[in-house]
Parts: structure tokens; sequence; C-alpha cells
DNA sequence: GCTTTTTATGAATCTGACTCAATATAAATG
DNA sequence: CATTTATATTGAGTCAGATTCATAAAAAGC
């Protein structure tokens, strides 16, 4: 009965070892970049032996994508709540930019090690690939966004989707670079870009209400032609 | 006199060499990715001592640097010469979104390689960074068409930029990996985004001008009729 | 308590980038 | 053309750091 309230299992003890290995190299890569991080150093963060690090990853390069994937896992989370706070599809859709945008520009050396990570072969398994579960989220919103009337496909999804993502990311290049700029003029244009792009209220009214307006022309010059 | 006619001067001699040595470099980067490259390879390939390529570049970063710096300047002349092949500001356009999107996705690895020259922090001399000769493409494009009246300025230039560059990289992945998808269901809908976004005509007929346009035509046809 | 299995250790190995004293080649001088 | 001087090349040797592995500690099973 001691043990069903003990601290560490065996099992409990080795997770928190993984952990702090985790968040040692996390650290370790975020203060000195992939290159000049030293496994020694990382081991020595999370008071193990170096050899013991090899136990949990098999390489550096792996540690690195574990890091990477935690980080997005996290992100979505965060993602999910952002979008939750609010209602209106728009609305979602501005916070989920705002706060992809805020997180990359804060954790920009991650955008470098996804990239990284992707160099690898390793990119299709589910549980090794959690930037599906990321751009899901953007996924499920603009569906919502369709089921509800507000957006409508106009192209398909993925082209949406990475016209979304794809502005985000290169945006938080340019605000990382040059701190000045404001990130409301990239979240705030997107917006606008999205509402009429494939809002369906403006774009019902594109060719039908200009061929509208160019009938009741005709029809006026047709009038006047007939007075003269 | 024979001088003038020698193939070999000191100067081309080693201007030679180290075109061999970039040359090998992007080989064997492109061949193994910057990790696995071996600087013991490169040299080999270039037919020279491996002490010799040190005498070029300072170390194995910066050739990648070199490599990539000149992507980036082949990659400005091509895109200068695709968008001279048009007058129209829009299919100048398409033909640059046309031609980023083939290459980057023809040469993916050469997205990663930037981003890791990015990491050190040699980005601002322009010489070192071509980057910048790339995006002015762009943005002389985007002048010209305001020039034109065929664009408006709706929106700070480096965030519509940003749209346009970030779109496309983002969406060179997506083909790179999904090799079924169509490049021009991209580049289509982008060239439609512009038109629609920042195209002079369709800008102008937004709520405000619609309504009044509606307005002022039923004002003109109760005259009309009134006189009749 | 003793045996077996699992986990941890860190010294030793190995790889590959980078250096440098020695050497070769070209230019300059006379 | 011989000699001196400057410049370019070489590759064996150094060194840092990732990875391995024989050994030890800890836990589990009996």
């Amino acid at each position: 009965m001691a043990k069903l309230a003990a601290p560490s299992t065996r099992r409990e003890k080795m997770e928190a070892k993984e952990r702090a290995i985790l968040d040692a190299a996390r650290i370790e890569f975020s203060e000195r970049g992939f290159e000049n991080a030293k496994m020694s150093a990382i081991a020595k963060r999370a008071e193990v032996a170096e050899g013991t690090v090899y136990l949990y990853y098999r390489n550096k390069k792996e540690l690195l994508d574990a890091v990477v994937a935690q980080f997005w896992q996290v992100l979505t989370q965060g993602a999910r709540k952002a979008t939750l706070a609010h209602n209106d599809t728009i609305a979602k859709l501005k916070a989920l930019a705002e706060f992809h945008l805020r997180e990359l520009v804060k954790d920009f050396d991650f955008v470098g090690f996804t990239v990284r990570t992707r160099e690898t072969g390793t990119l299709d398994s589910p549980s090794l690939n959690p930037i599906r579960g990321y751009v899901a989220v953007f996924d499920e919103l603009f569906r919502q966004g369709v089921d509800r009337g507000v957006f409508q496909e106009t192209a398909p999804l993925w082209v949406i989707r990475d016209l979304f993502y794809g502005t985000l990311e290169y945006s938080s290049r340019t605000l990382h670079l040059h701190k000045t700029r404001e990130a409301q003029a990239v979240t705030q244009h997107l917006t606008e870009v999205f509402m009429t792009l494939y809002g369906n209220s403006k774009a019902a009214r594109d060719d039908s209400s200009l061929q509208d307006i160019e009938a009741r022309l005709a029809s006026i010059e047709a009038k006047i032609d007939a007075r003269s």
C-alpha cells in the first residue's frame, strides 16, 4: 500500500528523467542553437550521465525532433484555447493568427529547428509529426466557417491553409528581424484577406451585382436613346 | 602578349579553383545534406587538397553560405528573365510566382539551407544577403503596378510581400511532399488574390462605392422617368 | 539473501572539421 | 637564366564532441 502512495515507481522515475532530459535539451538548443549545443551540457543540465541521454534518445538529431514535437504540441493546445475564447468564426481566425504569429516571433529559433526536423525522413508518423495536429486547428476552423455559411471554399483547402500559415511564418521572420514593425498589420490584413476572398456575403456579390449594374446602365442608356 | 591570350593567369587559376570548390560543395550539400556532407569529399570532388578549401572559405558553414548566396543570385536572374517576358503587370506577377514555386520545389533542400544561413548573424551585408536582391524583384514589380494604376497599396508593402513569398515558400513544401498536387492551383489562386485585393478596378467596388453607384443610378433613372 | 533483469555510468572510441609546418609554384629582380 | 621573394597548396596531425560499450548500481523476482 505504501507503493501506491509512493512518489516514484520505476516507471515514474524514468518518465521524470526523460522529461528532465527533454527540458534540458530545449533550453540548451534555445540558448546555443543546434550545432553549438553539446550533448554533455544537456546531460549535465538534466543531472544524468552523458550515456544516459542515449538511453532515451537515439542521437542528438532525434533529441531535437522530440523537442520540436513538444513545441508544436504545446502550441496546438495554446491555439485551441485561443480560438475557443471566441464564437464568431472571423474572430476565431484572427485570434489564431495573432496567437500563431506571437508565438513564432517569441520562439523564432523553433522555426529553424522545425525545418531541420523535416530534413530527416521521419515526417509521416502522426505521433512524430505534431505539425499535422497544428494545421488541423486551422482546417477545422475553416470548415466550421463553411458550415456556418461564413466562408466558401473558392480554392482547395490546402491552398488556403498554405496561404494562411505561409504568410504568418514568413511574416514572423520579418517581425523577428525588424522589431519595430507591427504584427497587427499582418493579422489585420490577413483577416481582411479572408473576409474578402472567402467571405460568403462579399463573394456572392461578385459578378452578379456587377452585371446588375451593367444591366441597369444599359436600360438607362436605352431610355436616353429613345428620347433623343 | 602571350600573357593576354593565356588561358590561365594566376588570378584566373584561383578563380577557377574557387568555382570548382563552390560547385563541388553545392553538389555535395544537395546530395548529402549539410550535416552529412564531408569537407574531405568536397575537396576531392573539386580536386584540391582538404586544406585548400579553407584557403577560400573560412569553414563549412561559410561554404554553405556561399552556396546559398549563389543559389539566390541565380534565382534572381531567372526571376528577372521570367518577368521580362511579359508586359502586363498581372502576367508578370503570375510568371514570377510560377517561376519561384517551380524552382523552390525543384531545389527544395535550399529552402532548408537558407534558413540555416539566416541563423548566423551575417544577414545584413547586401553582398552576403542576395535574398534582398531577390525580394526586390517583387517589390519593383508591385510598385510598377501601382504606378501603372493596376495595383493599390492597401497594406504596407512588406506585408504584401510576405504574403506573396510566404505563401509560395510554404506551398513549395506541400508540393514537395505531395507530388500529386497541382502547383498551378497555388499560382492561380495567388494571382486572383492579388487582383481581388490590390487590383484597382475591383477595389474601387467596395461596399460604399457599390452603394454609391447604385444610389446614383437610381437617382438618374428617377430623373429620367420624371421627365418622360 | 541471492539471482536475474533493467537502468545508469563515464572512460574510451571514432569521426570529421580545422590547423599548420613543410613544400611547391609563380612573380620579381638583376 | 639564376636567385630571391611572395603566394598558393598540401596532407598529416590536432582536437572537439557525438556515440559506444564494458562495468557498476538499482530494482525486481524468487
